[in-house]
DNA sequence: AACGAAACCGACTCGTGCGTCGGTTTTTGG
DNA sequence: CCAAAAACCGACGCACGAGTCGGTTTCGTT
């Protein structure tokens, strides 16, 4: 009928659409079988399709996975930036808030954790380096925060001054640690302590004064 | 000539040794390709022997690696148990010493750090949950010493005690992403500079007053 | 020396699973 | 309604690498 006012989505969309499809499917095998046991069959069964129509949409096993990790990086990098702007300036909270943020979405997506905290690294060496520069780029958010806290002598001043970059780094390591020991069932804390209890370790570490150490229950 | 006192290794020792050297190999190809792309073959050439002679010690790649991973479990769990023996009776000094012993131990052998840090991850199942085993004891380790040091009321006394265990994974898991970062060359921070600095986070975490503070140079 | 067992060798088998490709269906534009 | 392009299908080809196996060498014993 009429054809300017047209609904039709262009295919454009159908594709990006399909291929988000895909990458839901391919996300799940992943998570669950590990890189090298997922096999591209079993991700097209789980996406109701064939091997042609997965490969028609990405050219090989490795830019698969690096699709799925990217777009899991993307949504994560979006709900931490998000949450670090709601926490407004003062850079203790904002790293504090950006923490939270990786921590909570991590844990309420057990998929998600298994992908950037497990599987990300069982991949050939181009996923594990860019699982590595995912990380390294929170830990420069954190370090960024923490640097301008440090100059705001928000931190404890000690005889040498701690290094930003290196404090972030151990901040993510314990928060991955923790993740990861809970996402395994490793752990027998439920989520609930945890977090509050991991935010005291990270601003104790850093020495930072805890004026307003009300828990203040992780957003979301 | 005489057969009692016979220096001839009773065939026992060279098959150890043997096997020693082999699991020196696999080590070395096992950390540098990761369990994927490490081939049986190129084992067996990098102990200048054949696949024939490999698969006489070992039914097949999983063990290998299962035995690679459990020999350097054990020299760790060797030096770090050393360490904590050695640091006396003082519940903090003895887990601050086997934190010290882990940093130091997996510093001195990047390839070490890499088997165990990362390359573990990469393996089947069966070796992924050896490497948490391994992680889960030492993380015992440390636990039961802050769980002695709580007792004695060396932990800051917050509203709520801190849980010894999660504690302890958290500074394991700190330890971990540091030397994973600097062993896969992300830091720029040397070595000497990273332990200090990572004493003060662990302590200062957990509470502890630092009356001895002095940065008692990692011993070995 | 002579025998047997342990240790070692490397060519071959064989399962597996990635990626291909000719063909079919669906969608789009005219 | 009709091409033509896009999207999809799934059987097949093929490389790869773990594990096997008959044969050879080394070593200890008598």
């Amino acid at each position: 009928m009429d054809n300017d006012t047209a609904v039709r989505e262009p295919r454009q969309a159908r594709a990006v659409e399909r291929r988000e499809h895909l990458l839901d499917a391919a996300a799940r095998v992943f998570a669950q079988r590990g890189y090298a046991a997922a096999q591209m069959d079993e991700i097209a069964r789980e996406a109701s399709t064939s091997k042609g129509g997965l490969y028609f949409h990405f050219p090989n096993k490795e830019a698969l996975i690096a699709a799925v990790v990217g777009r899991a990086a993307s949504a994560l990098r979006r709900r931490v930036t998000r949450a670090m702007q709601a926490a407004g300036s003062d850079p203790v909270a904002r790293a504090e808030a950006a923490l939270a943020a990786l921590f909570d979405t991590l844990s309420a997506h057990r998929t998600l954790a298994r992908m950037l905290a497990t599987e990300a690294l069982s991949g050939g060496p181009s996923v594990r380096d860019q699982a590595a520069e995912i990380e390294d780029e929170f830990v420069g958010l954190i370090a960024a925060e923490l640097r301008r806290a440090q100059e705001q002598g928000r931190l404890a001043n000690l005889s040498q001054p701690l290094d930003p970059e290196l404090t972030a780094r151990a901040w993510v390591g314990m928060a991955r640690a923790l993740v990861a020991a809970w996402a395994a069932g490793r752990t027998s804390a439920p989520l609930k302590r945890i977090y509050p209890e991991l935010r005291g370790l990270l601003l104790r570490s850093a020495g930072v004064e805890q004026q307003l150490a009300q828990s203040r229950p992780t957003e979301e």
